[in-house]
DNA sequence: TATGAATGAGTATTCATTCAT
DNA sequence: GATGAATGAATACTCATTCAT
């Protein structure tokens, strides 16, 4: 069985797979080379894990928690004002910036290799996403009761919209050699987005389609 | 490289790779899966691709063109004003969404699967990530030139997280089962943010970190 | 069927096959390799061949039949004396030599690959060395009954000896870059010691074990 | 590179590939037969070899090292006559075939197949090859410096002529269905061509072209 | 007659997993 | 607990051979 008590072996067993992952792809990535990066012998591994893809499953999921524990550290409740979620939202894109950029790694598994290991994955990385919608639906959700966002906002689609633009950040910085210099431009963009719109001032955008 | 000629039996190697690939994963696709969707030899695809790796770029190669053919399809310096530019977001967003939604396996490929088989094809993702930046940079920018969008615009930046927006709902179609009804309410979600922004007319949110 | 009448071009696919596998090895060697040289296609061998084995094995017997022309070019029988049968082996080495060294790839196809693609062209070659052995032992007989052999002569026994050392001789041709220059030193090595044997003049060499 | 220690194993793989590399030939040979033989899973194979051409040069090097254990075993300059040298001809000669004799895969191995791997193994028999004549040049150059063999041999040549003869007996052994019968036959044909010569006594066998 | 597209038998090799030590 | 030797399932790929054109 895969029982074992010892939690630190585990989790520099899932410091290791981390970052071999990473580097070689889950499925060039053998066994093997995650017990050599360690320096303890293969078997060991099995003592920790079921098999290998339980290994991925689990740094997936540690992934997951740490992205989360960004996502959810400010209180969607709190915030009082449009200023107040606007600084929420540098913060957290600050911290997921910082995140992602202290940690090459963290992108190419979540955006790249641990999706494709296999549905039940894919499917856990699709959850989180869900997850994630669902506290900036709370952010947005928050804004419409207290009247500082606009009472007609499709709050659930909207909230994954935003999604999407702060973690194609977030895969910006995986593919950038040098991440760092391109934050503050990237958290501008995106809360200029938001908050100021892209139109200059006394122009008027309405389509035929747009919302009546 | 193609060791023969005859491009429908290429392309029908293809359309079945594109429909495997996306079904079982990269990985868990033989050679035999593909060709027995076909009933024909396995041996026969190696007449057309150097080997499995080479199906697979094939395959991602021809997505990332059928995604191309419709972030290209409009002329970025046609438009002459916010509202032209409005709808053609609009116009853009549905044939995304509609290829994306016509293919299910179009995004399990390009946004989970054929990244993670190599180093070589998450390059060409990537590549193809900047190209279509580079598209919506150029709808910013002639907008920016004509006037009706803000002068202060970090155009590379902020197509970026335009495209971030678009490809999220992209990658939405891809989770969702049943995902036309979903479409307005996307776009619709998408356009509001982009030309009207989420917050309540009349209150003002400057922070302390954002601009001027 | 594999019959047909052209013998040309049957003969330029045994050319072909006789360079290509020399050049590349039997197991290596394609039948489209084959083919490749001479700008036919592929399938065409098969009207000339049963298959591949059957191309080697007439390769082979050609081989063969080229190296026994030079063998059998002299009669056994007219030699009258040890001067002639003496000018008699210098004339076949030097063909030898000169046929091995016109074409290397003779001596891999018969000391190398060839006698290692089945049982039966092994046999064949075994064949070929008993058929030399016969020519041999025929001048050997010829000398014994003429009296300028010596009468004990193990004559069987004493051709294979024979040969191995001629046969030693073409193998250095087929390894050796520039093999001319050595033809003479060869031929003169082998007639020293068949004629005049080793040792020095009035040295006795009788062992305890040599023939009482 | 042998990735494990255990030599009792992989000397034992190595005997198997010695008997069924020389009972099917090395290319009709699977390393499932030689693991098969053994009774062992073929996965171990590759645990002490890197491929299936790394276990034939292996079964080669350990092939010729035994052949090279009988040539070396004698002293070369330890001779000073000649009845002595015709005693050691006569001991290498009879410890050649008792080795061929007791290991009829030997001879095929080294004569037929392992030659055809590819072109490394048969630069290391024609290396193996050098390094057996350069020892029975050493004892003729005795020969010549103790002036018990003539001095105007070529010592070269020679050594690769007597080498001839002396392999060309192993080759037999190699074709002989039972080639014990045959041993003193034949050591005393190759000593009595080297010490005693073919020649009837008193005949003269000078050619024109022979040496002056 | 010549061709070469199609075929699939055959095999070397990898590596996750087990389990005796 | 830890190890790594042993295992064999799984599969990409080759190429001799066939046969419709």
């Amino acid at each position: 069985m895969a029982r074992t008590a010892d939690p630190h072996r585990r989790q520099s067993i899932l410091d290791a797979a981390h970052s071999v992952f990473a580097r070689k792809g889950y499925a060039a990535t053998g066994i093997a080379d995650v017990a050599g990066e360690l320096g303890i012998g293969h078997g060991t591994v099995y003592r920790y894990f079921q098999n290998k893809r339980d290994v991925a499953a689990a740094v997936l999921d540690r992934a997951l928690e740490r992205i989360a524990a960004v996502v959810t550290a400010e209180d969607a409740t709190a915030t009082r004002s449009l200023a107040e979620y606007r600084a929420q939202v540098e913060r957290i894109g600050h911290r997921l910036y910082e995140l992602f950029a202290a940690d090459r790694a963290l992108g190419r598994l979540v955006f790249h290799d641990l999706g494709a290991v296999d549905d039940d994955l894919r499917e856990r990385l699709h959850a989180a996403h869900e997850t994630f919608a669902e506290y900036t639906a709370a952010y947005l959700r928050n804004g419409v009761a207290k009247g500082f966002l606009r009472a007609d906002l499709d709050v659930d689609t909207t909230a994954r919209v935003v999604n999407g633009m702060i973690f194609e950040g977030a895969a910006q910085v995986t593919r950038t050699d040098d991440p760092r210099p391109l934050r503050d431009r990237w958290i501008r963009a995106v809360v200029a987005l938001m908050f100021d719109g892209i139109a200059q001032h006394g122009e008027l955008g309405r389509s035929e389609h747009g919302p009546g």
